[in-house]
RNA sequence: GGUGUCAUAGCUCAGUUGGUAGAGCAAAGGACUGAAAAUCCUUGUGUCCCUGGUUCGAUUCCCGGUGGCACCA
C-alpha cells in the first residue's frame, strides 16, 4: 500500500475543523474519518457541534454517532476501529484519505498505537474509584509504589486518574503497569499528514462564545435533560453537558451554565493546543477570518 | 445642595500600628500510553483614584478634588 496518504485535520475546538474537513474530503474524493471522543456517541448531537445532517449528506462521515454512551468507549478501541477501516478504505483504492478531530490522545493512538495492556476488569476499577474518593489518592500512591516503583517514579503522582490506571494495571495482571510500556511505536502502511488548524485567540474565544449560545437556542438543556439516566457514565463527564446537569438540578441559574460552558470550553481548547505544542509533525495553517 | 461612606490586580475584596501589597475567581503556561471535552501541575510588578501637605519615607495620616453608594434636604 505504498503512496497512500492519510490527511489528519486538527486543532481546537470551534476553530473551523468541519467545514475545512469536508472541503479537502471532496477535494480528494473521500470520506471524513472523525476522531472525536464525543461525537462518536449517538445520544450526543447539540452538544458535541456533530456535522449537520447537510454536511453528513455532502460528505459520508465515519465515526460519528456509532457507540453508545453505554458502551464503555476508549483510544485503544479507536486505535483498532480506526486503523482497520483505513487499512479497508485504502484496499478499496482510495489513495487520500480525511480524518478530522479534536481529540489528540486519539489521534496519537491512531497514529502511533498504544501498549498492549491486558484488560481491566470494571468491578476492580470501581473499587479503586471507591478508596480514591474514600481514602484519597495518597492511599493508591501506597500500592503503586510497592508493586511498580517505575510507575511511581513516572507518573504523575498527583493525578488520581493516571496512579489509578496504572494501579489497576497492576493489579489485574500481576505484572508493573511500566512492564507493557515497551512497545516501539506501531508501523502504519501508509503516510500521515497533519494540518493543524488555527486562529488568534481572541477569535478563537468569541467563536466558542456564540457556539454555545447557539448550542441553548438549539435545545441543548432539552438534549441533556434526556440524557439524566446516563449521567454518571464517563461519556457525560463532557463540557456543556456537566453544566446543565448542574442547572437542571436548580444548583445555578442557565446565565451561569452558559457562562460555565464558554469558560470550560475556553480551557478545554487550551488544552488541546497544549496537548499539539510538542508535535512538530504538524503543519500550523491560520484559518482566515 | 448637606452629611456620611467607599475608591487597591481584568472582577470581588483583604491588608499595610507609615517602610511601595495578597487571596478567591478570571487569565496565562504546562503534563498526558484504553476515562482524554477526562484528569492533573505551575504562574500574581498593580500610576494601591488624582492634586497638594506632614514625614527620612505616604497606598496607609491630613486638606482639597473627582467618581460610586447611602441617608438628609
Amino acid at each position: 500500500m505504498s503512496g497512500k496518504r492519510l490527511i489528519i485535520i486538527l486543532g481546537p475546538t470551534a476553530v473551523g475543523k468541519t467545514d475545512y474537513s469536508i472541503r479537502e474530503a471532496l477535494k480528494y474524493g473521500s470520506p471524513v474519518i472523525s476522531c472525536d471522543s464525543r461525537q462518536i456517541y449517538r445520544e450526543m448531537t447539540i452538544g458535541t457541534a456533530v456535522p449537520s445532517a447537510e454536511q453528513q449528506a455532502e460528505v459520508k462521515h465515519y465515526f460519528i454517532h456509532t457507540h453508545s454512551v453505554s458502551d464503555l468507549y476508549s483510544a485503544g478501541r479507536y486505535e483498532v476501529e480506526a486503523n482497520a477501516l483505513v487499512n479497508r478504505l485504502f484496499e478499496e483504492g482510495h489513495d487520500t484519505l480525511v480524518m478530522a478531530g479534536g481529540s489528540g490522545f486519539y489521534i496519537d493512538a491512531f497514529c502511533r498505537g498504544l501498549d498492549d495492556f491486558p484488560p481491566v476488569d470494571m468491578e476492580l476499577r470501581a473499587e479503586l474509584n471507591r478508596r480514591l474518593k474514600e481514602e484519597g489518592v495518597e492511599s493508591l500512591r501506597l500500592d503503586l509504589k510497592r508493586l511498580d516503583p517505575e510507575s511511581y517514579a513516572t507518573v504523575d503522582i498527583a493525578n488520581g486518574q493516571r496512579v489509578l490506571r496504572a494501579l489497576e494495571v497492576c493489579l489485574s495482571s500481576g505484572r508493573p503497569f511500566s512492564s507493557f510500556k515497551t512497545s516501539p511505536a506501531r508501523e502504519r502502511k501508509f503516510s500521515i499528514v497533519k494540518t493543524g488548524l488555527i486562529r488568534p485567540r481572541d477569535e478563537l474565544y468569541s467563536r466558542i462564545d456564540r457556539r454555545v449560545l447557539s448550542m441553548i437556542e438549539a435545545g441543548l438543556v432539552e438534549e441533556v435533560r434526556g440524557l439524566s439516566a446516563f449521567r454518571s457514565l464517563p461519556a457525560l463527564q463532557t463540557v456543556g453537558y456537566k453544566e446543565i446537569f448542574e442547572y437542571l438540578d436548580g444548583g445555578i441559574s442557565l446565565e451561569r451554565a452558559v457562562e460555565l460552558i464558554q469558560r470550560n470550553t475556553r480551557h478545554y481548547a487550551k488544552r488541546q493546543m497544549s496537548y499539539w505544542g510538542r508535535d512538530n509533525e504538524i503543519e500550523w495553517k491560520e484559518m482566515e477570518s
